[in-house]
DNA sequence: TTATTAAGAGACCGAATAGTTTCTTAATTT
DNA sequence: AAATTAAGAAACTATTCGGTCTCTTAATAA
């Protein structure tokens, strides 16, 4: 730590957690530096001199946004015993932050997906990277489950996490886009009921 | 019909259809119109004959992707006999064209309400009402199906519609993303695992 | 055939865009 | 305390953006 870089890194970290949110919402290219200027209170000089780019920032603020997420999801799976509660937790999780979500504009990697699968190579890739991440999370807690003989052996645990997952997703676009808070609540008993009917022995 | 109007219409509808693409895989921020021009041949000039605005082309635009996987639906839809055989159709309708796809660029209206549904008024309500058109669709498919005693009767039409779209939807983004073929596959395998374990008596 | 008018080309425009330069201020080192 | 240098403000720049203006051409009406 020399000179300034204490207040250079807080700096830094204000204009990514103020950033967040308009890249979240507005996609990479709807997010004007101008409205980070607003949001942020910095000057695009001050700004530019912790990122080189938009897109250098849109990175950063791409990771901060998922890592609210993913915290939160660590937090309250990481509260549940047993892999079938833990499964239930995720949808759960889900369920709650429709309303109060974490992040404004849904779900980060969902919108940076959308955005960015034809286009934006570092940003799919950074999506891409989460997603897996997301899949491989879900996939333990199902095999644990099979180990544990809480879920029934003959499915792929990645196939149905890779379910779980998608199912989720569907559900936060449409709800978001119906603006309808019920809906993922609706779908997401439905998963838990799959859980019952087909995950469970 | 008087006077160019008959080419009036072929150019506007060539306008469209060369457009479409563009808007599906860039996203309306991400579309410009230089780009249109490029893949048109004609000149902005030419093109704000037919088309008042960017947004007006865009929606034109979404209109047309819309209807064209909907003619694909009703299409392969209409050829099955008895809704059970309709639903089946509606996934393996999807999981077929998730490698030779009727639009570049992935689900329009997935594509659409991402963009939109923190901005782009017009592009949100014209994207939510396809989806609305989409659930009410199979929603009607299921119903049917309940009244013949092929899917049971304790399921809500409408939740079971939503739950297959979502899923679906979400299955595309991730197939996407990953630029995973087989993904759509897996998914819609289980899609079809869950009519028979959950929805059929 | 001639007058009319719409389609389209192509140059053009102002505003908005991401990014830069210059200067000031304040924190840190010596 | 003095020297140094990084953080940040503010004005600036080049380019790209959506959109317009003007002119030409060709199809239709008379």
């Amino acid at each position: 730590m020399k000179r300034q870089e204490r207040n250079a890194k807080k700096t830094r970290q204000e204009i990514i957690e103020k950033s967040a949110p308009i890249f979240n919402k507005y996609g990479y290219e709807g997010a004007r530096m101008d409205m980070i200027v607003a949001e942020t209170g910095y000057q695009k000089g001050g700004i530019y001199k912790h990122f080189s780019s938009k897109m250098d920032l849109a990175q950063a603020a791409f990771q901060y946004n998922y890592e609210k997420i993913h915290k939160g999801y660590l937090m309250k799976v990481g509260e549940s015993e047993g892999p079938r509660n833990q499964l239930v937790a995720f949808i759960k999780n889900y369920q709650h932050f429709i309303r109060n979500a974490p992040v404004d504009g849904g779900c980060p990697i969902l919108n940076t997906a959308i955005e960015s699968d034809d286009s934006h190579r570092e940003l799919r890739h950074l999506s891409r990277a989460a997603l897996d991440e997301w899949i491989d999370a879900l996939s333990h807690v199902i095999e644990n489950g099979q180990d544990l003989g809480e879920f029934n052996n003959q499915d792929d645990p990645r196939g149905v996490a890779e379910f779980f997952i998608a199912t989720i997703e569907g559900a936060v676009m449409m709800g978001k886009l119906k603006r309808d808070g019920a809906l993922m609540k609706k779908i997401g008993d439905r998963l838990l009921s799959y859980i019952e009917k087909v995950l469970v022995p």
